[in-house]
RNA sequence: GCCCGGGUGGCGGAAUGGUAUACGCGCAACACUUAAAAUGUUGUGAGCGCAAGCUCAUGUGGGUUCGACUCCCACCUCGGGCACCA
């Protein structure tokens, strides 16, 4: 009989639904691994890509759940963004909507997958249920002076009159006109996440995560170690503080750098001379486009602050002030010293304005040195001269001896910056903050939450800039938490990342309406063991999950620091012609499509068999052929299921059981399922197949291919069925072990190399000795002919491979 | 520019110091068939040879080693990330 996946899928679909095998019981896990893929987007349309994120993971954790954890592996949806707000502007649906309508239907798909989620604790971020809790955690954070609002840079459309989201900036344009984007500065909200720019570096050692992704995450949370030091201004009590990670260079500094935006400017106002030119250069650094800065050719701009010189505490030189937009007013103090001969920065600026170039690092103390002049910066670290009483000393050593003098102080800063969570969007949760015109600026009280969404027809930014939330009235206006008068209600939405922050948490008490999250369940079940997803959220996402975490920790909300002790990104399926899949191209694969010709346990086997999983690569159509026919293969073999073992293929099946364990649990998925198909053909040469084996074989199989697996168990008498119950499901079976006796046992092909080249194999018993081995290879007559009657005069013997004889 | 990660048959890939090319796709021949499809069997890196076999081959060039896809050095190339961070 032919394998009829559609009937049988659908039953088994249908069976596991009803009986929930797949929701734990979240009391008391005596073994608990909490597996988690990142929720996706409901654009509604379900694509190769998501399988390939669900899959293979749902693959490791029907293993772990057959190894006897108590498996919780939940599923949600990220359901706030720009895109529900994009088609309710294209058709005039509203974007809640529209966005259930397609979380229905990817719901769908998703179950056509047969992977093992707990449905019963979905998660859906754009219900109030779930949103009312990011605002309490805003309200946490604003508690503790994390949340703040200042003036911050958005993306402004001057023709469109709009501020736009990141996405809707291409090539520093906007998408819709064409124009070119500028900023504008506006009130926000930002997360202080750069009080936590430490721990989240240091504590990244000790997770199980891709090397890459947290040499990221290093990159960006961006540590430099330096020196803060001093300079005076003549004739002023001003000072310019100066962040610099040479501060061995400090007596080759010949001018100073502030930024443009920097606050002694204006301080300065007064003695400066040039103020005209300098007030140019500020507007014209502010107006700077997008796409000024794309367009840039590192061509070094900047004014000279007249009238005014700063001094050098190392040598009380006086030196030049500029203000450069080279200099960023975001990073370190704003203003830094500058040392052409040593930075290369510097010495472009110092050339373009014919600034003096001071040595004060050689590579070599050398006994007259005539400072020739530098066709380049000299960057590396050396030996000091032209600094006084420091020339001879290592520049690296004299670095704290230099800052000492000049009474500065070392100090670790940080590349990251605080997280900017205010949108000025519709769909997103509004920000739970009020205006009073007498008591100023106050957060909503909590039994007030949540602050629901208002009904809009209308989601594009007002042209003052303020969210859409705006226009309407009903929801701005409200009383005073403190007074009672009249007030306003912050119109901002959050950041789509502040949901996808803590989600996790909310997995386990997705419906509890006093709490976000339950200390005791969380301590039960969290941190997640294995987190799955896409490598594209590498610095984001993870960063801020991390920074939750770490704030709930601090509050004594939970008992972890880290969210995620494991993760493991999948590659990038690509189309049939290599290249990224786009409707455009029209080389999209469409699961649906494959689910109906195929069925479901196909297209999992193969995305599971067609790459290394952290590679991805071309989806071959062809490929797809392969593991289909190893499942009817499969089926098929059914047949010759009788009572005899044979001892022949018991080897082989052992080894077999330890390479699928292995290889699952490192997320090799492809080697797992050739070694499913090596077994597989041996066993197709048996006369017969032992129940046992084939048994195991199945189980082996089960986390690739739930739905066929599950069916031949049912056959042989395993499955109990009754219309609403499913007792003794291969799902929930023991996963076999292997016994190491018989991998150390039997034949292997001795190598014999010659010189390093092979000459000869020769079948020989596991465990032989080197003597044993040397005594067959010798009497071998290729390793005779190759010998030449040389005698040999190395040996080297490496157990059940290969014996090396060098001559 | 800087920092990572790759480059292996016609194709997807396997092998992390020990038989290079497992497994699969494709291709070829054969069997079954009136025929085709499906299925099955066998073969399949290149060159030389009737053959046993020999030589060459993991981006290129060098090195370490009895032995290198694997380790080291230099270069070529593709992909990813960051980008004036002092």
């Amino acid at each position: 009989m032919k394998y009829n996946f559609k009937t049988i899928e659908k039953k088994w679909r249908e069976t596991w639904k009803k009986s929930k095998i797949y929701e734990p019981k979240l009391g008391n896990p005596k073994k608990k691994l909490y597996h988690l893929v990142m929720f996706p987007y409901p654009s509604g349309d379900l694509h190769i890509g998501h399988w390939y994120n669900f899959v293979p993971s749902d693959a490791y954790a029907r293993m772990k759940r057959m190894q006897g954890y108590d498996v919780l592996s939940p599923f949600g949806y990220d359901a706030f963004g720009l895109p529900a707000e994009n088609a309710a502007i294209k058709r005039g649906i509203h974007p809640k909507i529209w966005t259930m309508k397609n979380i229905k239907t990817m719901t769908k798909q998703v179950e056509a997958t047969g992977n093992s989620y707990a449905w019963n604790q979905m998660v859906i971020t754009c219900l109030p249920e779930y949103y009312k809790w990011n605002q309490w955690i805003f309200l946490q954070l604003y508690k503790k002076g994390l949340a703040y609002k200042t003036k911050a840079p958005a993306n402004w459309c001057p023709s469109c009159k709009t501020v736009l989201a990141n996405e809707q900036v291409v090539e520093g344009k906007c998408e819709r006109c064409d124009t070119v984007v500028v900023k504008k500065d506006i009130e926000q909200w930002l997360f202080k996440i750069t009080k936590f720019a430490d721990r989240l570096l240091k504590d990244l050692k000790d997770l199980d995560w891709p090397e890459k992704t947290k040499l990221m995450q290093r990159n960006w949370i961006g540590e430099s170690k330096g020196a803060e030091l001093e300079f005076g201004i003549v004739d002023s009590e001003e000072k310019i503080k100066v962040f610099t990670t040479r501060p061995d260079t400090l007596f080759g500094v010949t001018y100073a750098v502030l930024a443009p935006e920097h606050a002694l400017v204006e301080g300065l106002k007064e003695k400066i001379t040039n103020w005209k030119e300098v007030e140019k250069y500020r507007e014209k650094s502010k107006n700077r486009s997008e796409q000024d800065r794309l367009d840039e050719t590192k061509e070094k701009t900047g004014v000279e602050l007249k009238g005014v010189r700063a001094v050098n505490p190392a040598n009380q030189e006086r030196i030049s002030i500029w203000i450069a937009d080279y200099v960023l007013a975001t990073y370190g103090t704003g203003a830094i010293m500058a040392v052409p001969a040593h930075d290369e920065r510097d010495f472009e600026f110092a050339k373009k304005f014919d600034l003096p170039v001071k040595q004060v690092i050689i590579e070599e103390e050398v006994s007259n040195n005539k400072s020739a002049l530098l066709e380049s910066p000299f960057l590396e670290s050396g030996v000091i001269t032209n600094s006084t009483k420091f020339n001879g000393t290592q520049s690296e050593e004299a670095k704290q001896a230099i800052t000492k003098f000049v009474g500065g102080k070392f100090v670790t800063r940080y590349r990251l910056r605080d997280w900017l969570i205010s949108r000025q969007r519709y769909w997103g949760t509004p920000i739970p903050i009020v205006y009073c015109k007498e008591c100023g600026m106050l957060p909503v009280l909590e039994k007030e939450l949540p602050i629901a969404l208002p009904p809009l027809k209308d989601f594009k930014p007002a042209e003052d800039g303020r969210s859409p939330l705006a226009r309407n009235k009903k929801f701005l206006k409200t009383k005073c938490p403190q007074c009672s008068g009249p007030a306003e209600r912050e119109t901002d939405t959050m950041d789509t990342f502040v949901d996808s922050s803590w989600y996790f948490l909310r997995y386990l008490d997705p419906k509890n309406s006093k709490k976000a999250f339950d200390k005791e369940k969380a301590k039960k079940w969290l941190p997640v063991d294995m987190y799955v997803g896409g490598a594209e959220h590498t610095v984001l996402h993870l960063l801020y999950a991390r920074f939750f975490t770490k704030f709930f920790f601090d509050e004594g909300m939970i008992e972890f620091e880290e969210p995620f002790t494991a993760l493991r990104h999948q590659g990038t399926i690509l189309g049939p012609d290599g290249q990224k899949m786009s409707k455009s191209k029209g080389n999209v694969v469409d699961p649906d499509g494959l689910v109906a010709e195929f069925g479901a346990d196909t297209v999992r086997l193969y995305l599971c068999f067609m790459s290394e999983y952290s590679q991805g690569g071309p989806w071959n159509p062809k490929g797809i052929l392969g593991v289909a026919r190893f499942l009817e293969r499969i089926w098929k073999a059914k047949e010759k299921v009788g009572k005899k073992d044979s001892n022949e293929i018991t080897p082989l099946l052992h080894k077999t059981i330890k390479k699928v364990t292995d290889d699952i649990q490192n997320f090799k998925f492809n080697t797992a399922v050739s070694s499913l198909m090596i077994l597989l053909n041996e066993l197709e040469k048996q006369e017969s197949i032992g129940k046992d084996t084939f048994e195991t074989f199945l189980k082996l199989l089960a986390p690739f291919a739930p739905f066929m697996t599950e069916e031949l168990w049912y056959e042989l008498g395993n499955t109990k069925l009754t219309s609403t119950k499913l007792g003794g499901s291969i799902h929930i079976a023991k996963w076999p072990s292997y016994n190491p006796k018989f991998l150390e046992e039997g034949e292997f092909d001795l190598v014999i190399q010659v010189n390093g080249k092979v000459r000869s194999k020769i079948k020989a018993e596991k465990g032989i000795t080197e003597d044993e081995a040397k005594n067959l290879a010798l009497a071998d007559e290729k390793v005779k002919t190759a010998l030449g009657g040389k005698s040999v005069k190395k040996v080297i013997y490496i157990k059940d491979r290969l014996l090396s004889l060098v001559v």
